[in-house]
DNA sequence: TTTAGCACTCAAGAGAGGAGAGTGCTAACA
DNA sequence: TGTTAGCACTCTCCTCTCTTGAGTGCTAAA
């Protein structure tokens, strides 16, 4: 069977009625609102075929019919145009963005508050990744209690630091030197850069306590390579409250554990490709827990080069069009503010 | 009239049985369930009584009663006995907790993880706020693109970051001529104690770039005052989802809207008294959606000093005496975890 | 090929009736 | 005087039935 210009409209109509309504859309329904030059007793027949094509399905005998998965999945690839955005919203989130935030964490959480608002869905951003960090400082410090903390500064501005017992005290003006050596080794290289060279001088230079350093390296490292996988920023979770799909609290609870966990988050923003947009509908996700969302991710690139995700999870009953836009207009958006804040 | 004995049995079995059902309870079931060597009609008489006084409520004329905001007052503070808790729980609290963690923040989120699992109810937990923030450390580093990243280093080990731009480049070696005079001038010193003349000093030993000195002393003024308040972290959010009384997704959404904004944890924590183990049930609690609610708090001191608060937030239908047990419990534990981290 | 007409289906809502839990009241009992 | 058994009464909840309305598929005519 084949699926002419009027099916597909007729199915353009149904799934933008139901995105709207949430009910199950009648022949009669789409006759009357949907000028299509038909009756609603040739619509029936089409949505017939269309049921048999698999992409509308019937709750119960008489009630209307709603998209199947893979009728969005029709839609968003060949039927859906993408709705054009305000000027006036673009202009105020390009303002809010780009010129006023200055730190990377600040801006992705603005950034997630700001898609969650705008769509009505929760937003996911994986924050972005520059690929290789770079040591910009190092640190040692002594607390109390013989606790010492280390500091670490990435090129790219981020702070990390860690803290750690060792048995025998410290005098200052010895971390002081360690930090001076370490520095003058380490600044500048990423940790692939660091060869087992390198601390063979570091270890000549000081050869007092050298378990120490070997904590204090291992720590370094640790902190290095970690950093490498990025943090993953929610925004507008409440939003799902709002969807009547979710009033099962059951539902909402299956949901929300998913997104507690950060290892789900990222592991939904990552298994789309790295260039351009993605939709998964349904149980296109790989939950189970979220065979009812529908999830739009888009990578976001600087200088050309993809370094994070960031995406919009509502339900299957989403306004694709308009979220598809958002997501677009989102990415290069974040990336004119992250080439501002580098 | 008289609060007898017998009628302060008779309430406490209808409290201890509603708590653990959820239903409104008759008399023939105290009777039978509770042995009180007395009929059902005996009890339906009391009932009366503890009726007119307030303690309970019947939802409607044929259902058993439940007891009223003023009923769980008067079990909390007469009748109530606390719990024993298990050694076997408490070693284990004691273990994770006190030996195995080495950072506070990494504490207070495990703390508030267990006291939510120990309890199914939500944790909240206020962090440790030591009163002065005294300066352990100032780092200036130029990043690119003009930007200078400030590292602050308090002596309690906790470390902030803040970026800022300034349009003139900035030579490396100024940067740590900078940091060095800001360390020997400011190390050691809780906000309080800058005086004015401190600065001048400062001013004294380098005269130039007296506008981005500025910048920086604002910048530091304003991390070491921010820190002042502490953070609340939150554990077990989503066992609210477990209870009866929260099925109704309208009221999940009021509460977890309450719950996202630290505004509002911040005052409930904190307006309890600042020593000792509050209650607070039902309209209590100051906010509108927490009415369905009770909160136990109380304060965990280091040293004497009450330096945070921690609690549990269920339903007002909650099992008061384990949850005040066990708050009580994590105060001592936290304070001994504490002391070890600090 | 399209459309009007019609019989049919099913969910959802309204209403009726019964079961069950619980109450308050009364009168008898210790 | 306090306690208890008995009983009528109340009200929710569940089930069953009936009705309504939206929507369908099929058929025959245009």
């Amino acid at each position: 069977m084949q699926v002419d210009e009027r099916k597909q409209r007729i199915l353009e109509a149904l799934i933008l009625d139901y995105i709207a309504t949430g009910d199950p859309v009648g022949s009669r329904t789409i006759a009357r609102k949907y000028k299509l030059g038909v009756s609603s007793a040739t619509i029936r027949n089409e949505m017939a075929d269309l049921e048999e094509l698999g992409f509308i399905e019937q709750p119960h005998t008489s009630a209307g019919r709603i998209p199947s998965e893979q009728g969005y999945r029709y839609y968003v690839d060949c039927l859906m145009e993408l709705k054009p955005l305000a000027d006036s919203m673009k202009r105020y989130v390009q303002d809010v963005l780009v010129d006023r935030v200055r730190e990377t964490e600040a801006l992705i959480q603005l950034t997630s508050k700001l898609l969650s608002q705008l769509t009505n869905y929760t937003a996911i951003i994986m924050a972005p990744n520059y690929g290789k960090n770079i040591l910009r400082h190092v640190q040692l410090l002594s607390l109390e209690n013989n606790r010492i903390v280390l500091v670490i500064v990435l090129d790219n501005g981020h702070v990390e630091h860690r803290t750690l017992d060792f048995p025998t005290q410290f005098e200052e003006k010895d971390l002081q030197t360690l930090s001076y050596i370490l520095n003058r080794h380490l600044r500048g290289l990423s940790l692939e850069q660091w060869k087992a060279g390198i601390f063979q001088e570091i270890y000549n230079e000081l050869d007092y306590q050298k378990r120490f350093l070997n904590q204090v390296i291992e720590l370094l490292e640790n902190v290095m390579s970690v950093e490498h996988e990025s943090k993953v920023y929610l925004g507008g979770t409440l939003n799902i409250l709002n969807q009547p799909e979710f009033r099962n609290v059951e539902k909402v609870k299956e949901l929300f554990e998913l997104l507690e966990e950060e290892r789900v988050l990222k592991e939904v923003l990552s298994t789309g490709p790295s260039v351009g947009l993605t939709v998964r509908i349904g149980s296109e996700n790989p939950y189970e827990g979220m065979k009812n969302c529908s999830l739009i991710t888009a990578a976001y690139e600087v200088d050309g080069n993809p370094i994070g995700t960031l995406g919009v999870l509502g339900p299957t009953r989403m306004e694709y069009s308009k979220s598809v836009s958002m997501v677009e207009f989102f990415t290069t958006v974040l990336a004119d503010a992250l080439k501002k804040v580098k």
